[in-house]
DNA sequence: GGATATTAGGACCGTACGGTCCAATATGCA
DNA sequence: TGCATATTGGACCGTACGGTCCTAATATCC
C-alpha cells in the first residue's frame, strides 16, 4: 500500500472522528492530507464514499490491534481480562482528551438510517466486537453462572461502553466514562459464580 | 404559537430524526411543512439553526411527557417506576419500528464535537433526565444499599439506554433494546437491600 | 376603514460540494 | 531508453445549500 494512501487515510479518519462523514469535505482531506489537487485524491479512491468505507476499516483493525487483542491474551484469566479491555476503552477515550468519540458509534448514529452501505458495515464492526466477547464468556464459562446469556450479555457491554463514550463527549468530563466503566465492571461480577473469584488464583495452591 | 410554526417544527423533527440535522436542508424542512417558499419559513425563524435549537426542545418536551412522567408517578413505588420507564423508553422506541434513535444521542454523535450551541443544549437535556432519576433513586433510598451512587447509577443507565438504542438502529432489531432493558433492570435490581419491600421480578427469559 | 400579520411566489447571491477532465511534469523500474 | 505510474495545478460542471430581497395577494383584528 502506498504511502500517500495512507496518509490520506489517516488525515481522513481525524477529521471524519472530528467533524462526521458528511461534514467532512473531499477538499478537507485534500487539505489535511497536504495533496496538490482533487485529481491527486480520486487517482488513489474513486469516491468519497469508498475513502470512508477504508477509513472504517482502518479504525476497526486499529481497535482490534490496540483493545481487542487483550481479550485474547492467552496468559491471563478471561474474566481479568473482560476488565482490562475496558480498562483500555477508557484510556483510548482519554488520549483524545474525552472528546473524540468511538468512531463506530459516531459513524453508527450519524449513518446508519441514513446510508445502508455504512449501516451494513457498522453492523459486522459490532458483530466482530460482540463474537470477540462472545468467545471470551465462553472460555470464562466455568466461573459464570449456568443461566449466563453470553449473546446479551456482550451486547449489553458494548451498549454501555457505546452510550458512556457518547454522554463523555457531550459533558465533556471522562470521569463519566469512568465511572460507567466501574458500574459495568461489577455488572459482569454480578454473572460470576460464588466462590469462583477464589478459584481464579489457582497458582497459589 | 401559531399552527404553521409548529407544522414547520413537527416536519422538521421528523426529518432531522431520521437524516441528521446536517443532512437536512431547510429546502426539505419547507417541502415537509408545505410551505410555499423560503421566504414563509424565514417568516418564522430566523435560521435553521435556531430551528434545531426548537425541535430539540420539543423533543425533550415530549419525552418528559411521554417517559419521564413515568418517574414522578406519585402512586407506584420509586424502583418499579424505574422499570416502567425502561420499558416506556423501549415502547418509544419500537413505535418507530426501531430504525429511529433517541433524537438526542442522534444529535449528541453528530453536533458535540463540531457545534457547542448543539452541545451545550444537549448536555442540558441529559442533566434534566438525570436529575429526574438521581431524585427517584433519592425517593428510593431506604430500599437501596447505603453506598448507591445516584450520580454514577443515574449516568450509567442513560448510558446503557441511549448504547442501546444506537446498537438497536445498526441491527434493525428491536430485541437488541429489550435485551439490553432487561439487564438494565437487573443491574439496577443489584442495589437493592436484601429484604428491602419491594422485590423487583429477576427476569431471564 | 386601516394597520398588521400571514401566505404566496420567485429571483437572486455567494459559497460549498462531489466529481470530471486535461495537460504537464516527475519518478521509478525493466 | 522507454513505459507506467505518480504528482502537480487548475479549469470546469451541475447541484445544493443557507439566506436575502422584493412584490403582492389575503386574512385578521382594532
Amino acid at each position: 500500500m502506498s504511502d500517500r494512501r495512507t496518509q490520506i487515510l489517516d488525515a481522513a479518519a481525524t477529521l471524519i472522528s472530528e467533524r462526521g462523514f458528511t461534514s467532512t469535505s473531499v477538499d478537507d482531506v485534500i487539505k489535511g492530507a497536504k495533496l496538490s489537487g482533487k485529481s491527486h485524491f480520486y487517482h488513489y479512491f474513486k469516491s468519497k464514499e469508498e475513502l470512508g468505507y477504508e477509513v472504517l476499516n482502518r479504525q476497526f483493525e486499529r481497535f482490534a490491534e490496540r483493545g481487542l487483542a487483550i481479550l485474547r491474551e492467552p496468559m491471563i484469566d478471561p474474566l481479568e481480562r473482560l476488565n482490562l479491555f475496558i480498562d483500555a476503552v477508557v484510556a483510548l477515550q482519554s488520549e483524545s482528551g474525552g472528546r473524540r468519540g468511538s468512531p463506530f458509534g459516531n459513524l453508527a448514529a450519524e449513518l446508519a438510517d441514513a446510508h445502508e452501505g455504512f449501516r451494513v458495515r457498522i453492523e459486522a464492526v459490532f458483530e466482530r466486537w460482540a463474537s470477540q466477547i462472545r468467545s471470551l464468556l465462553w472460555e470464562a464459562r466455568p466461573q459464570l453462572h449456568d443461566d449466563v446469556d453470553a449473546v446479551r450479555l456482550s451486547r449489553f457491554i458494548i451498549a454501555a461502553l457505546e452510550g458512556a463514550v457518547l454522554m463523555t463527549r457531550v459533558k465533556r468530563d471522562l470521569s463519566v466514562l469512568e465511572g460507567i466503566a466501574a458500574d459495568l465492571k461489577r455488572f459482569i461480577a454480578m454473572h460470576v459464580r460464588d466462590g469462583a473469584a477464589m478459584q481464579l488464583p489457582r497458582h497459589f495452591e
